[in-house]
DNA sequence: GGCACCATTGTGGAAATCCGTAATGTTCGA
DNA sequence: TCGAACATTACGGATTTCCACAATGGTGCC
């Protein structure tokens, strides 16, 4: 999924105008007439940012980023505003909103803050990434293995996991070396610094 | 150190008027006529929040909040204005106040604002604390059980740590006891939980 | 000098981990 | 129904950790 610029905004004119100066800095664009368009587009897989005008017939720009916020957008959002209202500025960057911008700007400006959000959404999806793949290896264990490995990061010896699992030692160890090795480790110290942070489950 | 609301503005009578607000709904509060003068008494042991005129005479809100920054500031920081300004109010949150009110405002709203931020501070300072003890119980190690710490949180083996540190394995032995002692652990895995996230160093 | 703290090492044994080899039974999908 | 994956266990030895007891030498402070 390439990242894009999603322009949210039902003045034809100014998401022309927005899309060319966008377009001729190297950032792809995307537009809507309408929050209802873009909220029928989304889904969670999008990448790049999101610039959103305030006023819009229908769904107004927060009452969107209010929806999209609770079905777990990462796009960085930026606010297009015409008439300056700060209240609603700082509602909006209190809740996560990655810039607020007033119409008219200064061009370059907005397009130096486009493209510092698509960075940020790039390195986001780059640590996320790491998770992930951490999740993935994770899903590789068996049930045992994991009620093995959640004692073992308790600092549980084997006889006593072997004791609150009713079954023996020998088991227990096979289970421990097997899962040691599907996460690429080597001690029980090594996965508690590889799942550091993490629930473990 | 008690919390306070240490309200910065040159209107005397608005300092009067917030701090008599404050005190009704059980805040202590402390006035300053100029941004200097908070200045010169503000240290990083104060607690509280800390309410921000942006037009004053001589150093402004905004110029102030830069130098607390800059200085380690950690009290939250709310900022007041007379006059609609969305780049300022934009700009001041991105740096990361807590909050940019206009006036004249409900009152009730900004006590309401003041106490969030306490709340927060109050938060902030419990979490810090962890970290902070945390700290003081490594440096009771010493130099010798630092290395070992180090050396075990990276799975080594007793064995390889006593060749790295050209020391023998009894030895080893006898500096990861007292550190597991003196750090509050029975096992390496333990003490890997305990420091997960922090640098160990 | 005496004392506390630190670093160092040894002996030796109990306990635990690590691991290869081998085997049995279950479950679930092709 | 056959096979793959999983769970289970045993034997036995190598390696490691854990620990009590014991001792030596250095540094810094009162």
């Amino acid at each position: 999924m390439i990242p894009y610029a999603y322009l949210v905004d039902d003045d034809d004119a100014i998401r022309d105008s927005l899309g060319w100066l966008l377009e001729s800095r190297g950032v792809a664009c995307r537009g809507f007439g309408s929050a209802e368009e873009f909220l029928a587009t989304w889904n969670d897989t999008l990448t790049g940012c999101l610039l959103l005008d305030i006023r819009m017939d229908g769904m107004s720009g927060p009452e969107l980023f209010d929806i999209l916020n609770e079905r777990g957008n990462k796009l960085p959002v930026i606010f297009l505003t015409g008439h300056g209202d700060v209240p609603m500025a700082v509602s909006a960057l209190k809740k996560g909103a990655f810039d607020f911008v007033e119409k008219p700007c200064n061009d370059n400006e907005l397009a130096n803050r486009v493209i510092e959000a698509l960075r940020l959404n790039e390195n986001q999806r780059l640590a996320a990434s790491g998770a992930d793949s951490l999740k993935t290896l994770i899903d590789t264990l068996t049930t045992r293995e994991k009620q093995v490995m959640e004692r073992v990061l308790s600092g549980k010896l084997n006889k006593v996991i072997a004791e609150e699992l009713l079954i023996s030692m020998r088991t227990v160890e096979v289970h421990r070396a097997n899962l040691f090795d599907k996460m690429g480790v080597r001690t029980a110290v090594e996965l508690a610094q590889l799942l550091a942070g993490k629930s473990g489950k």
